[in-house]
DNA sequence: CTAAACCTTGAACCGCGGTGCAAGGTCAAG
DNA sequence: CTTGACCTTGCACCGCGGTTCAAGGTTTAG
């Protein structure tokens, strides 16, 4: 099949496709005689499960280290309890950071209750964000580090 | 103080009061004679409150807002609760998104627990990841759209 | 035959919050 | 006078996961 037609069957755009390819998550695919890529159904299970990866919070390296093993004819499943253990712990870190976040949103929005507009001086900007957070936990603000670290 | 000075007052690298400064969040400072930045200490004071707006998880786009606000001579207290009021769900729905996810992982590794690594074919890459998720909150994954949508 | 729909490539661009580098000017101490 | 620390500018780059664009070749339907 071309690759509109993979694209069709998956529901993704056919940019990412070629980007995946570039990305080495698809392997490179045979070419018909127009220089059109030819793809088989193993490449529908192959974006099938790239989106399921991701689904699972996996990033694009990650992902790409498990097909890597599979195709050096491996069964990657040891590798995936690792990222998927390392992920969850990952997760509930942010988690944790989210709370803290919520929390001081909520006492900054209860403090702004609590103040008069009128007071608020030039100097400080707004005196409802004039302090630095009471509780900060060591690691600062919300940080994106999804990434597994090993 | 020259910016080498300031930088070391507030704890923030040189490079990053500039990069402030082109994205209007610090207003153009005076020069001296040989085009060196000369600050004041009301610099300090937006820093620290730039620092502050962070930590609530505000981005460097709303933060500048409040500070044109401020500029302009309005007090930007209402639009500050609004940018809270909206962090704070936007946390909220990250914090869902962040708990499904959560569960998910969680059944994952439980179901890797129960596979024997031998049954995985070389077809379905990995079986533990083989199957698309069970729930999905109909926005897909754990998108870091943090950014307020007003 | 022609137009539309498909395919090819390389490259730039998006938001986010900076960081790093190169090539030069300036200033104070020794 | 030289050395080092500081300052200036502009531009490129980082990860992340793509998206979009330009400029062309191919194939298919009418």
């Amino acid at each position: 099949m071309r690759i509109g037609e993979v694209a069709e069957a998956v529901g993704v755009p056919t940019a990412t496709i070629r980007f995946y390819e570039r990305r080495g998550l698809l392997p490179q695919p045979h070419r018909g005689p127009n220089g059109y890529r030819e793809y088989d159904d193993s490449t529908l299970t192959t974006l099938a499960f790239i989106r399921n990866a991701q689904a699972a919070g996996l990033t694009l390296v990650e992902i790409g280290t498990i097909l890597d093993l599979r195709r050096e004819g491996a069964a990657p499943c040891g590798h995936v309890d690792e990222l998927l253990a390392a992920k969850l712990l990952d997760v509930q870190q942010r988690q944790r950071e989210l709370a803290t976040l919520e929390a001081e949103l909520g006492q900054l929005i209860s403090l702004s209750g609590r103040l008069d507009p009128a007071d608020c001086s030039h100097e400080a900007i707004c005196h409802i964000i004039a302090q630095p957070p009471a509780s900060r936990p060591r690691k600062d603000a919300v940080g994106p580090e999804v990434g597994s670290p090993a």
